[in-house]
DNA sequence: ATGAAAGCGCTAACAC
DNA sequence: GTGTTAGCGCTTTCAT
């Protein structure tokens, strides 16, 4: 019953000319009712839906969107590292897409580079899709590539121009300055900061929302270090640190460095939260269980995937309708007991 | 220059008629070059390239797909955590699918259960999909869908019947045992055992890796705990096992649940490594920096995405030809500080 | 080594 | 409410 595949599509699947047969009705009967398009009577929309099951019918994507030019797909470029951040990141946006109705499509790059983010975008749209998301936290030149469809940018500004880009933030600066104040509050005097690779966008704000909670205040800013969002250079970090009698507390711009970095002051008799405060960023699901528990900021990621998708379906299906940017996610600091209050 | 897109595709995007125009071929040739099919005389392929590249021209996908059967995607079915495991292996699938020349097109499920899959499978199917890989790590009943494309099982068995299944995996049990071995040899009398969630293949795989490395040395079992991954989980098992002063040895089925289960034994005043030894299973990032450090071991998910792709591929591509599965890959336990000699 | 014709399965526009 | 016609952009087959 199954001659092989002749010259084009797969085997012997049913088609909509088999449904609209065994249906005993047309062909474009048959793509009205599996578009709830209006129109249809109940009778026959029944009859098609049967003979459709019978049959096994699937559409075939690829004919409808040659055929209507929309491919119901959005494309997604990430950053290709299960690090909790960009996974997070990637798992939201996943539903986000797929609760608008749309398929994802993802491509990953290796380094974040322009050309490997052009190079992603590329085969996206080779690919086929509607509109691209971008949620490549890293600013750093542009890339050019000719683009035809909304882009979003997650978590950082526009990379390149298109035809039409929207911006959703994780409200990185507020999220800092938060987790600034609240060690400033416990009565600190200096507040430290190791910070995460200039490269990511999301590393500049949470530096600036740091510096701005100390100038707020009238603080002058210490010097800051520079790691690389591992624990091994939170660790790096904290030993230099260790030998500053001064310091007695650090924001760390991610929760891996934070935790690093506990270990270095723990293991150079600094205890924590007595001698030295320490707040991390993310919030990962091992923050509330490493020792000791450690405070930090939950990141917004469910609400910057749904809310920045709300904006690229929409420059989708109603091209002429002008939006305003999304607002920025409510900030959630979660104090645990790596902070205490200045000794 | 650009009239409104009338019927089908997007607005006036140059097609390989254009490009074969320019060139002054035909579309077959255009076609011929961009497959990279044998004889194009040089210089007519560097016309039609060029011609190409000055009009920005992109292939529809959805059009070759159409016409030639062939969507060049691979569909993947994951569970939608952020999870370590899970995001780690979609990381390598994806970089796996690409190296192979294929585009990834995901599904995530929220539940894992056979309903979610098998709905995801048959959305991938409608999209267009030439191979799926299902990396949904829970064996829990089967599921059925009519799929005429090879499928590819990573760290589980067949959750249901297709054309064509294979299966790769990534060696759990092997590995739990050598977890379990490893803390055998620094004379530990008895092994307890955190398990995961038992719907999880994984989780009953690495069950059965303790088990086998008890009962290989003549020992007993100790009542298995059960937790559900999460650093909590160990923690609450933590707390039982700290009230049993006999329990010297304990081996988590994960890294988050020995984070847990370190901080209730630490807690409850028992030193770790010193009055219990733990292993953790996963080495995720922070593993090497948590206090103390953690003896885990690693999973090798590049091996295992890598592995299981070629199987997939030359399914897809050759399915004349039979192959075996995968070899396991190699074990690997990473010592660190958190096991010691039993004192 | 290159081209012409046919058709993949569907939706768009319009007729009825 | 339903059907007819045309065509989306490409690959296939076969001819040259």
């Amino acid at each position: 019953m199954t001659r092989p595949g002749e010259s084009g599509a797969s085997s012997t699947l049913p088609r909509s000319a088999d449904v609209a047969r065994l249906a005993g009705v047309s062909r474009k009967t048959v793509s009205r009712v599996f578009n709830d398009e209006p129109y249809v009577s109940p009778a026959v929309r029944g009859r098609v839906l049967d003979a459709a099951r019978r049959l096994g019918y699937r559409r075939n994507n690829a004919a409808r969107a040659l055929a209507s030019g929309r491919t119901r797909a959005i494309g997604v470029v990430t950053l290709g590292t299960a690090g909790y951040g960009p996974a997070s990141l990637l798992v939201s946006i996943e539903r986000a897409v797929r609760d608008a109705g749309y398929a994802t499509r993802v491509v990953s790059t290796l380094d974040a580079d322009p050309a490997g983010i052009a190079g992603g975008v590329e085969s996206l749209l080779e690919q086929g899709v509607d509109g691209i998301v971008i949620s490549e936290p890293i600013d750093e030149g542009a890339a050019s590539v000719g683009v035809d469809v909304p882009v979003l940018f997650i978590g950082a500004p526009p990379a390149f121009t298109a035809a039409r880009t929207l911006t959703a933030g994780t409200g990185s600066v507020t999220l800092a300055r938060a987790a600034t104040d609240h060690l400033l509050d416990l009565g600190h005097e200096a507040v430290h900061h190791i910070a995460g690779p200039q490269r990511w966008f999301a590393a500049r704000e949470r530096l600036e929302g740091w510096r701005m909670a100390l100038e707020a205040r009238g603080r002058s800013t210490p010097p800051v270090m520079y790691g690389d969002w591992s624990a091994a250079s939170g660790y790096a970090a904290g030993r230099e640190l260790a030998r500053d009698g001064d310091v007695t507390a650090v924001f760390a711009a991610g929760d891996e460095m934070a935790i690093g970095l506990i270990r270095a002051l723990l293991e150079a008799g600094r205890r924590v939260p007595q001698d030295v405060s320490v707040v991390g960023f993310d919030d990962m699901p091992v923050a509330a269980y490493v020792t000791p528990p450690l405070t930090t900021v939950r990141q917004p990621f469910e609400a910057a995937a749904r809310e920045g998708l709300k904006l690229l379906v929409q420059a989708i299906e109603k091209p002429e309708v002008d939006l305003p940017p999304a607002a920025d996610p409510p900030v959630e600091v979660v104090v645990r007991a790596s902070t205490a209050r200045r000794a």
